[in-house]
This record gives structure tokens, C-alpha cells and sequence, in this order.
DNA sequence: TTGTAAGCGTTATCAC
DNA sequence: GTGATAACGCTTACAA
């Protein structure tokens, strides 16, 4: 089935087939009608195909990631992937994994199939160096180019992202408020955000006039089991602390389960602060206090701007919300 | 830049650009390296849409699930596009919810992009009754339907799962056997493979002449508080259990919970034994004894499947994998 | 309001 | 080997 033979059986043009699909104004309405039973009769859809050769476009969008099965970003391409379709654009998914070259693969992969835009979720995408971001920007030349948890200062490039330092500064804060004064900071990544996490962590710390206390853990981002040993390790060698601030819910649930393993109470002898506030923060017993990073207000406005850019070419360039701290067990009344 | 462009520049015809680009053997080494040249200084890559047209394929797959978030379900999903990916095809992604109509129209939705193949993610796509499932064969008469944890026998559609059945009944008779009779089944979904787990569970207690006791928790899927509260209710209510098999990691991590609020010992006062061997087995301590469905070489066979049915229109109907049972501390030996 | 015809950028079938 | 040229199925000026 073409427009072809249903402007055939409809007995008119096949422009006005068009016009009655595309609900062109300039149709009476008695063929109007006339086309619509007849597409309906014969369950035609138009080839896509065709349709995007002819428009420019298939209305898709390519989101990337670097592990989809990440529980962070999962949820992050789950809310994108729901409120895309609400606006009638398809997903593309890509996992780009965590290097440079891979990532240069799936970006030209999501170019070549001519998505309408393309968003980056997770801020392990911008690096440090600008030679390494230039990939994106050669990009942002073709296709607008969306920063979930990244920020960018280029042309065609628009980010949101959450106030990290501010979040975990402020937590920081109320735990050493709260009378705990040896605090770890536990984290996995110095991406863009985790730099920004880290800083916050430190600025409490100095800022109260306590001494830093930084513990980077190398592993796979999923070996909870690693993350405890490596804890416990810690604590053979010495290094106390009755507060810890993690830059994941896994990390945190580690904490939780090392003083588990050594019998410690919770929150009495440690207090562990957790960031994203996933599933995982009920996962254990007592639930975890976490940082709310609002991913899913993240992802409407992150949405909203980009369909703005796609229709008027104009959408806010940088956006930062800011996180809450959500109270459970594995802290005192902070 | 169109093939056109190229063809001026390089001093040839189209059809040599063509020939060229896909690789025909029909080209002098010659033009062929001038063409190449051209191509590379102008950074020309062919139009998506206009070779989809012609080659009536964008090579893409439909991955459709219910909920992308779903720790399962997200990890399924990374290993298919990666595989797929490897295999130069593209995936998009269509949350379709757990409602039947919402289903058909994310179904609809991708026969509308006219991607090669379709992926059901998820036993929950399989109704009871066969009218329920009609909209999945519709989609089959177009294009070919892997159902990844499910089964339907119909044309042009292909099913790879798990012995669900099996791996719970075995592993419900070692709990048995380890001298564990009151055993509590704790599920939340009556699926295809949720049947399949139960009756498991009901044959093992059977063929040991042992009652029963099953518990469905209704509530939301990530809602552990509210698992770990129904398990209170009914230990409230004086209903006793010295075992707990669930159909999933997430009421697994309940039980454990339970266990924990109440002062119970694990696993001398409460075994458990989860399902999926998620990274929620990891989670608690101790560490969840899980049964592991292989998922990631199940979405291998289904790819190769997958693959195999695009390039010979012929593939294996029916796999079925068994699954492992993973040891670890929520049980004694067994 | 409707129809004609020219794109859109490929692939593929012919000739030569 | 290579080059015209006709599909592929739509959208959209431009005419009528």
C-alpha cells in the first residue's frame, strides 16, 4: 500500500492523500473524509522511509550512555525515553562505554542515522581537557547536542545538570553539625560531577576547620562486595571515622555493610550519607539517608529545552537545579 | 554533500559512488581509491534516509519492555544493544508499561519506524488468554518477534527463556533437604515465568508432602518498605517460616530486611534464596543466595537467533537455558 | 479545493 | 568497468 493506490481508490491526487495525512487546512471535509475511509479500510501507514527522505527527518533522538544497565542512568534514559515519545520522538540507544574511542564510535553511529538530537546522560562525558570534549562539539555542528549531569560553554551544546557541590557541601555540613567531626569521603569517579561532589565535601571540611579524610575506590562500578573490603582494609590499618559521605548509593551501601561486618551500629557508631537516593537507599537496614539529585525534573527540563531547540532553534543553555538531602536511618537528626 | 557532489568531484557517474560505497567488486582499483578520496576530503557519509528508502531498511531492531528501570530488564537491554550494536544495527527503545493498550501502541509505534525485528523484553508480555497476545501475532505477520522470558507459538515468532520452572523447583527441594520445611513463597507477579516459579515451588513442596504457604505482594515493583512490611503483617499475625523463596531479588532483599527488623539471625533463623542473581544480591549482609537465569547469554542467543532469521528468514523457534543456583550467605549449605 | 510535477538521495537494472 | 536511468514513496511548491 503507497499513497499511490490509495489516492487511486479515494479518487483523488495523491497531494491530496498528503494533505488529509499531514491534517493540511486545505481539504474539504467531505474528501477529507472519503481519504480517511479508504486509509482505514486498507490499515495504511505511510513508509517512514519515504517520509523522512522527503521532511528530514525521522523524529528520533539518540541517547547515549556509557551502561545503560547502570541504575542511575537507567532511570535517567527511562524518564528521557517516556517523555521523548510523549512529544512523539523515537529513541535511539547507544552505550558508549567509558572510552574516548568508543564514544567517538557511537556518536558518529547516532550522526550518520540522522537523529533530530542527541543527548549525552551522565556527566562522565566531559573531560577535562577541551581537545577530548572536541568530539561533541564537532557534533553539536550537525545535531543539537543535550548534557544530562555535564556542562559544556558551546555553541548548539545545552546542559542541566544538579547543583553537586552545593548538595554534598550542605550534607557534609550537617553531619559535622551534628557533632560527627571524622567524616570519610568515599567515591569512584572524578568525572565532571564527582569532581564537583568532592569539592563540596572538602569545602565543609576546611571550612569547619577539620581535616580531610578521601578514600578512591577503582573497582567496577558494581562490586559492592570490593568496595566493603576495601573499607574494612581501612579500618585494619587504623583509619577511623564515625561519618561517611559517599558520591553513590553503592558506595554507601558498602559503608553500610562494612560496619555490619565489624558489628558497629548504625547510625551510632558510623552515619553514612548517600548520593542519588536510588532503590538501593532501601536496601538495607537501617535505609539509607541520600542525596536526591531530582533526576526526573532533570530530565523533563533537559526534554522541554530540547524540543524548544528543535522547533524555535532557541532553548536555555545552562540549567542547575539543586539536590535534597533525604533523612532515613543511616543518620542521626541532622 | 550527495553522491552527486561526489561523482563531479571524483569525474565519475553515481552508480560508481554507489558501487564503491557498498563495496561492489565491479570497480577499477583505480576509480575506486580516487572515489575514496574524495569521499574522505569532503567527510561525505550517505544520506540514511534515502539508502533506507531504496534498501527498504535502516537496520534497526525495537527493543520494547515495560519499564527500562527495572533492574532486570535494564541489564537485558544493555547486553541486546550491544550485541545488536556489534552486528551493525541499531536499537530504539519503547517503554511500553505493563497495560495491554498502552502495549499496542508502542508495538504499533515501531512497526510505524519499520524496524527490522522486534524485541519483547520480559515474561510479563505473555498473556493467559490467546485473544490478549493477537496484537503480537498482528506484528509478527510484518516482522519477525523475539520474545526474550516468554513463549508463543505462532509464525515468525521466536522464543529464548529460562527454565524458571526447574531452577525453583530445585532449589526449593535443597532448602528442603538442608531440613528447612516451613518455607514461604514470596512473589509479585503471575507472568508467564512468574506461573512457571510458582509451580515450581508448589511441586517441590508437594513431592515432599509439605504444605505450601504462598504470599503475592501487590504493591509497586521497587516498594521493598512496603515488601518488608507485609512479611511484619504476617509474622504479626503468627504465621511462621524458617525459608523464604522468592521470585526476585527485590523480595529477597525484603525478607532479609524482615529478618532484620525482627532480631532474626541469618540464615539460622531465616534462609532466603532471591532470583535473578541482580546486583541486589550483593546488597545486604549477608549476601543473597540467588538464582541466576543467564541472562546475558540468553540475549546472546536470542541476537544470534535474532540475526539468523534477518539473514535466512529461518532461525530456532524455541530455547530454553537452565539456571544456576548462586550460593552465597542467606543460606546454609545445601 | 485540488492536481501536476519536481524534488529528496539513494540503490539497482540495464545497456554499452 | 562504467554510465544512464528508473525505481523507492513521500512532501510541497506551483498551477489550475
Amino acid at each position: 500500500m503507497t499513497i499511490y493506490d490509495i489516492s487511486e481508490k479515494a479518487g483523488v491526487s495523491i497531494a491530496t492523500v498528503s494533505r488529509v495525512l499531514n491534517g493540511s487546512a486545505n481539504v474539504s471535509e467531505e474528501t477529507r473524509q472519503r481519504v480517511l475511509d479508504v486509509i482505514e479500510k486498507y490499515e495504511y501507514t505511510p513508509n517512514a522511509f519515504a517520509r523522512g527522505l522527503g521532511l528530514n527527518t525521522m523524529r528520533t533522538i539518540g541517547i547515549m550512555c556509557a551502561d545503560s544497565s547502570d541504575l542511575y542512568l537507567a532511570k535517567a534514559i527511562y524518564y528521557l525515553e517516556r517523555q521523548l515519545r510523549e512529544n512523539d520522538y523515537r529513541c535511539i540507544l547507544c552505550c558508549s562505554g567509558y572510552e574516548l574511542d568508543t564514544r567517538r564510535e557511537s556518536l558518529d553511529l547516532l550522526l550518520q542515522q540522522k537523529v533530530d538530537g542527541i543527548i549525552l546522560v551522565g556527566s562522565n562525558y566531559i573531560y577535562g581537557q577541551a581537545a577530548q570534549n572536541k568530539y561533541i562539539l564537532d557534533a553539536a555542528l550537525t545535531t543539537p547536542i543535550m548534557l544530562l549531569n555535564g556542562a559544556l560553554d558551546a555553541p548548539n551544546v545545552y546542559s542541566v545538570l544538579c547543583d553537586d557541590y552545593t548538595s554534598v557541601q550542605e550534607a557534609t555540613g550537617r553531619m559535622i553539625a551534628s557533632g560527627i567531626h571524622d567524616i570519610l569521603y568515599f567515591y569512584n569517579s572524578d568525572s565532571y560531577s564527582g569532581k564537583r561532589k568532592r569539592s563540596g565535601y572538602l569545602n565543609a571540611m576546611e571550612t569547619h576547620g577539620l581535616e580531610p579524610m578521601q578514600e578512591f575506590f577503582a573497582g567496577n562500578h558494581e562490586d559492592i562486595s570490593g568496595m566493603t573490603e576495601q573499607l574494612l582494609r581501612l579500618h585494619q590499618n587504623g583509619q577511623a571515622f564515625h561519618g561517611l559521605i559517599a558520591a553513590d548509593d553503592t558506595l554507601a551501601l558498602a559503608a553500610v555493610k562494612y560496619a555490619q561486618t565489624l558489628g558497629m551500629q548504625i547510625p551510632d557508631d558510623l552515619s553514612v550519607i548517600g548520593y542519588n537516593n536510588s532503590i538501593l537507599a532501601q536496601c538495607c537496614h537501617p535505609e539509607l539517608t541520600s542525596i536526591d539529585n531530582k533526576l526526573e525534573a532533570l530530565c523533563q527540563h533537559l526534554t522541554d529545552t530540547l524540543m524548544d531547540v528543535l522547533t524555535d532553534n532557541y532553548g536555555i543553555k545552562n540549567t542547575m537545579f539543586s539536590g535534597d538531602l533525604i533523612l532515613r536511618g543511616t543518620t542521626k537528626a541532622l
